[in-house]
DNA sequence: CTACCATCCTGGTTGC
DNA sequence: TGCAACCAGGATGGTA
């Protein structure tokens, strides 16, 4: 489900709700997601406080004083629900739920499983596993036509498929690189390695503006997905080109129709006469 | 390297 | 209305 936009807007949501708390107790109802849940989750966590949450990709970081740090990935359908103490009755597919000395309680939610939680140490966090291989986040200042069109070097997939690759850009998904690619007028079919110079500058000016706009809309409410407060983001109503095969090409006089391929078995929405 | 596929899991939607 | 097939925002590991 959630792609950079809706982690961010999560982050957003619960670092000013958690921040500075302090762990009460830790319960963990169901373990195994797509890696099973540490062990010791609840010894951990327990008498920890929470100083802030960051963001890396898809990746939320919790960082406690210890130092612990909770790495998070919330896969398809994860999500996180604040309620008022005390905790409620489990629901559902409620996996993790933590609860503070005071302030909301957390609950993590996830109906596929495809979410992830890990514990490690603040100083390893770079070295990671799950975020050694990251590539650059495009929201930082370095992020630029020059940056992007190094990561495509040589890669002879599609550029489409290359932007779901965490490894050449973090955080985007099916969604935004659909998005981007529309915005940039570039043909999702075209090979990455030409995407240089002038093309490159539009795509990560593209990814950028996409991004920031979704942050600013709450991110997008597909199926489940709502923000820690419950709000839904709205990001979905100005898609340009996903989820609206058939319709015609938005944003110029093509007289095109938005179409729908599959590429690696995902979903690509595009206009074939404005995006080359 | 690359492309392609299956896999993890559940639930909503679509089509007969 | 009932039921089965299909589809979904992700990541990974295997194969060719």
């Amino acid at each position: 489900m959630p792609e950079l936009p809706e982690v961010e807007t999560v982050r957003r949501g619960l670092e000013a709700k958690l921040t500075g708390g302090v762990v009460a107790r830790v319960q963990r109802r169901r373990a195994d997601l797509r890696a099973p849940l540490p062990r010791n989750l609840k010894h951990r966590l327990e008498g920890r406080r929470l100083e802030r949450i960051d963001r890396r990709g898809k990746y939320l970081l919790f960082h406690f004083d210890t130092p612990t740090v909770l790495i998070v990935h919330l896969g398809m359908s994860g999500r996180f629900v604040l309620t008022a103490p005390p905790a409620p009755p489990p629901a559902l597919h409620d996996h993790v739920i933590i609860e503070w000395r005071r302030g909301p309680v957390l609950t993590f939610n996830d109906v596929r499983r495809f979410g992830l939680m890990t514990l490690t140490r603040a100083h390893d966090l770079a070295a990671h596993p799950l975020l050694r291989g990251l590539g650059p986040e495009p929201l930082d200042s370095g992020f630029d036509g020059p940056a992007l069109g190094a990561a495509l070097r040589g890669r002879r997939t599609a550029i489409k498929a290359a932007l779901l690759d965490q490894r050449v850009v973090a955080g985007i998904g099916n969604i935004y690189a659909c998005e981007a690619l529309f915005r940039a007028r570039i043909s999702p079919r075209r090979i990455a390695d030409s995407v240089r110079g002038e093309r490159a500058a539009r795509l990560a000016a593209a990814i950028r503006t996409v991004l920031e706009a979704a942050i600013a809309a709450g991110g997008s409410s597909l199926r489940d997905y709502v923000q820690a407060s419950g709000e839904l983001g709205y990001f979905q109503h100005a898609f340009a080109v996903y989820g609206r095969e058939g319709e015609v090409c938005p944003g110029c006089d093509c007289g095109g129709a938005v179409r729908r391929i599959v590429q690696g078995g995902r979903s690509t929405f595009y206009c074939p006469r404005v995006q080359r």
